[in-house]
DNA sequence: TAAGAAACTGACCATTTGGTCAGGAAGTAG
DNA sequence: CTACTTCCTGACCAAATGGTCAGTTTCTTA
């Protein structure tokens, strides 16, 4: 692995377990066997940094958020995909979700920050355009959000001990049968 | 309201908009209108300050508890008060909520967080006593925080403009419908 | 009104932070 | 070997932060 993508890699994990504000450059620093004044050379700054830390989970979020704005989720073959495929994105880019979700005041200082949140809108644009309006919005920012959270908060609910195909079943299920106008409870393995 | 409420208010105002790390006890003074050594005079840290800040809400929350380990959850009627107690805690103090929700990092520093996350396993288990186990438990995870989530990031879903009751309404009817064993849909008035 | 307690303040301090800078290694090409 | 670029570093800096302290104002009470 890359100096470079050590530093990427320290950064998510720093920022994902202590926050963005209490992560500094000197910590990143360490945690990549390099020094500070490297972190810099390589990202001139701070919410650069950052930026391009979260770039790789945006971009797989964009790619659903377009792929299923052409394919649509008029049928529940449809709406099963994209929940397998959203849980996917969540699971395999955990750190940086928790990132996104447990700083929505960094709105303003890391661009990043914005695009996710634009992004999570349009997917509940998305499922909600098939449903009958706010309530069903609401539904949705709840249990996406709420998955996120569950996600890297799983030690409140002791899930760490679950393997993570298990999880990824379960949650793919929670979200179908949660938010999908109708209930399809693919049974995961348990 | 005394100059201890102001900075306890401020606190919660500034700390749920820009996280706790990047409010200084400066900017809560300037908030409070008076001076930073003030703001340690009546609160000796900043730990201090924060956590009796989130004290109302944990009582709430740990009376809560506490009626409902006492009264069960066997019935509808019981389900459909808890929900309605919940969203009613979530919302009415949903700045501390929201701190809660955005900092799981900083347990090992602020007492307060914690005994929150102690709570909120507490509440996981009572629901999902009376249901069928790891499943259930992540269901209710993920309304639990997606709801408080939601709540505060409202603008996202652009719910600002919504009033408060039929916001409350809406998110008690969700928590039934989704995490109560037997979906009651209380229809909200929407 | 006098005296003590409580509320409050400005000046100050050590530490940490993000970031600069001048220059040293190290690789690469002619 | 030489010149040039890329990678990397220690020393340094201004700004901000949490917190201390000595002293002043304001309230209470006898």
């Amino acid at each position: 692995m890359s100096v470079r993508e050590q530093i990427l890699q320290a950064t998510l994990d720093l920022c994902a377990r202590r926050g963005i504000a209490a992560t500094s450059l000197q910590d990143i620093a360490d945690a990549s066997n390099c020094s500070k004044a490297n972190v810099v050379y390589h990202f001139s700054h701070k919410e650069e940094l950052i930026d391009e830390a979260l770039t790789p989970s945006l971009e797989a979020t964009e790619k659903l958020v377009s792929a299923t704005a052409i394919q649509g989720l008029a049928s529940d073959a449809d709406r099963v995909a994209f929940a397998q495929n959203l849980v996917e994105i969540l699971v395999s880019h955990r750190l940086a979700t928790h990132i996104v979700i447990t700083h929505p005041y960094f709105v303003d200082s890391v661009p990043a920050l914005k695009k996710a949140q634009a992004l999570m809108g349009q997917l509940a644009d998305l499922v909600t355009q098939y449903s009958s309006g706010e309530y069903d919005r609401l539904r949705f920012g709840i249990v996406i959000s709420g998955v996120t959270y569950t996600l890297v908060s799983a030690s409140i609910l002791e899930l760490e001990s679950m393997p993570e195909d298990t999880l990824t079943a379960m949650l793919t299920d929670a979200v179908t049968s949660m938010v999908m106008s109708a209930p399809l409870h693919v049974e995961a393995g348990r």
